[in-house]
DNA sequence: CCGAAATAGTCAGTGCCCTGAGTAATCGGC
DNA sequence: GCCGATTACTCAGGGCACTGACTATTTCGG
């Protein structure tokens, strides 16, 4: 009787999102490294020598998550963690030979997966796409991370 | 050198998105109910007597998962499951009285999140948003669930 | 009627994602 | 210089999500 309807609820909607691109992955670009997987082997990319917090925060994964992500890419030889002699509690986090080999690779398969995701999507509607998601995203984050807690509401 | 900007990559604000409403649910909603068994009480609302299969294709959850959502919501009181004498490999499915009066609190609770989740957007873009997302969602699914898989490509 | 195929559900294994509590190292004020 | 706060990371625990292998039941073709 007083059922909802799912189709109007945007979290409904981003969980659904989610696993459509989790299986167009695993069949487009790989069933060994996944879509946060390869996020950080990008972010070491872009600013190799990192330290574990600093990549969660660029992928937007929390430390604990981080830390499972990060031994998994370790384990399979594609990243180095070396203590920071400059700081006993950091690990720098370093791309190996493999790993960069493995981003190439995947960079290549995750353009052409995301070409058919977006499929249905004209050009002028995968722009707005974009940016409407990403401004929920933001401000939901902002929500959550309040730069200045203080006197902003009420 | 080679790194890609992630923000164009609808796997990762998918993501990022679901991850800002897990946060918002869980201040907003309840820390005790999740947003996919909240799905799940919805479907036993609109259609009591479900079979476990049928309702994870309601709410987009594959066998295992649903079993163990379903598992979760039984020991907490909030539905019955019994053997359909008339299939006994079925379980059917029904809301208790105290899985009714949750999911009663929780669709207010719900429909004030959204709100707040939806803020950034004005009512048109809303719209959109939710268009363009189920629409991607939707040819996704369609692409691993062929209803005419043959001669359908080469 | 009977055996093969299909179907509903379970189970083990992997990975993502969060919180809360704990450890080790560093930093900052006095 | 020392002590308390902060910071980086680990660990335990709960939940979501998928695959592949297995069991039990039903269904359907001959």
């Amino acid at each position: 009787m007083a059922a909802v309807d799912l189709t109007t609820h945007p979290g409904h909607l981003a969980r659904r999102l989610q696993q459509a691109h989790y299986l167009l992955w695993n069949t487009m670009v790989s069933e060994e490294i996944t879509s946060p997987q390869f996020a950080v082997l990008n972010a070491l990319v872009a600013e190799p020598g990192l330290d574990q917090r600093t990549v969660g925060e660029r992928v937007g994964l929390d430390r604990s998550t981080i830390a499972e992500v990060i031994s998994r890419l370790g384990r399979r030889g594609l990243l180095d963690k070396v203590r920071d002699p400059q700081d006993g509690r950091r690990f720098l986090l370093r791309l190996t030979d493999d790993g960069l080999r493995t981003h190439r690779k995947l960079t290549v398969r995750t353009a052409r997966m995301n070409q058919v995701f977006l499929a249905p999507l004209s050009a002028d509607e995968q722009s707005v796409f974009f940016e409407l998601i990403q401004r929920v995203a933001d401000a939901a984050e902002g929500l959550r991370n309040p730069t200045e807690p203080l006197a902003a509401q009420r």
